[in-house]
DNA sequence: TATTGTTATACTCTATAACTATA
DNA sequence: TATAGTTATAGAGTATAACAATA
């Protein structure tokens, strides 16, 4: 079943070893994500732009392309598609008029929502833990994402 | 620093949220692999295909395609590309002529194991904790990926 | 001069559908 | 008939370079 016979670094280091594994679970259970763009009709890139667009925080077309790790120039037709279906939408910035702004509209707000939840909901790879394991992992990964 | 201001999905499951936040690192860090990806002049669907390439282990390419979790159509342009630069080699199955089968070239085992080492011997999100942490989560981790 | 966002270009990835050669 | 892999096609993602507007 999983795709990886063994554990790929078991000679690193523990957290070497431990992010090895967390990279190979989520390639490996990307088919659950790619199921919900496929529902909601988002690629993966617009489903990324969506989780990063919080509501209430304007977010400038340069930041966007930094959390999503690509160029610029990318950012511009990922945004026009999004747009285009009326989930986003471009404002210029008050204090520079180089910077355009975006803002999720309101069935942006929405589809937002829905995504967030399809994409909490559904069965994952830490299922098959027992109670203890599942806390414990989620105190150790909020230390690790920078929520102690 | 971090993408997201706080936990995406805390009123959730712990395992629930806990997937949550390593689908949030694995997404912030791809930085990383973009680099690796970039120095050895690979795609990430080509990274993906060398990680599942095991030497000695002949895979068919609808098995490829499956692991990667693409059409097969796909697969065979990627694999072109593998196979052009030297890196693998396409072989007729001999229990069905239909099928063929990729085998890693001495050239292709040897940057699989540079991807590796890459890929492993960087500085990862789980650097930050503490020496027990890591041990725990990577122990739990092994647990989630089926390797008891 | 430097920066923000866009456009132009070329390449890769992606799914769908039609095709071939086997089975 | 069904399956493995390819080809054809169209749409989307990606980086680079050049550009306009603004700072």
């Amino acid at each position: 079943m999983a795709a990886f016979p063994a554990p790929p670094t078991a000679s690193a280091s523990p957290a070497a070893e431990a992010w090895a594994l967390v990279e190979q679970l989520v390639h490996d259970a990307r088919g659950r994500m790619f199921a919900v763009a496929r529902d909601l009709e988002l690629s993966p890139p617009q489903i990324w732009a969506l989780r990063h667009l919080e509501p209430g925080a304007p977010t400038a077309m340069g930041e966007l392309a930094s959390l999503l790790r690509c160029d610029s120039s990318n950012v511009t037709g990922i945004v026009d598609r999004l747009e285009a279906r009326g989930l986003v939408e471009r404002r210029p910035a008050s204090h520079d008029r180089r910077v355009k702004h975006l803002v999720l509209t309101e069935d942006g707000v929405d589809l937002r929502t829905r995504l967030r939840c399809a994409l909490a909901e559904g069965p994952n790879p830490f299922d098959v833990l027992d109670a203890d394991d599942a806390a414990t992992l989620r105190d150790i990964l909020r230390k690790a994402a920078g929520f102690a």
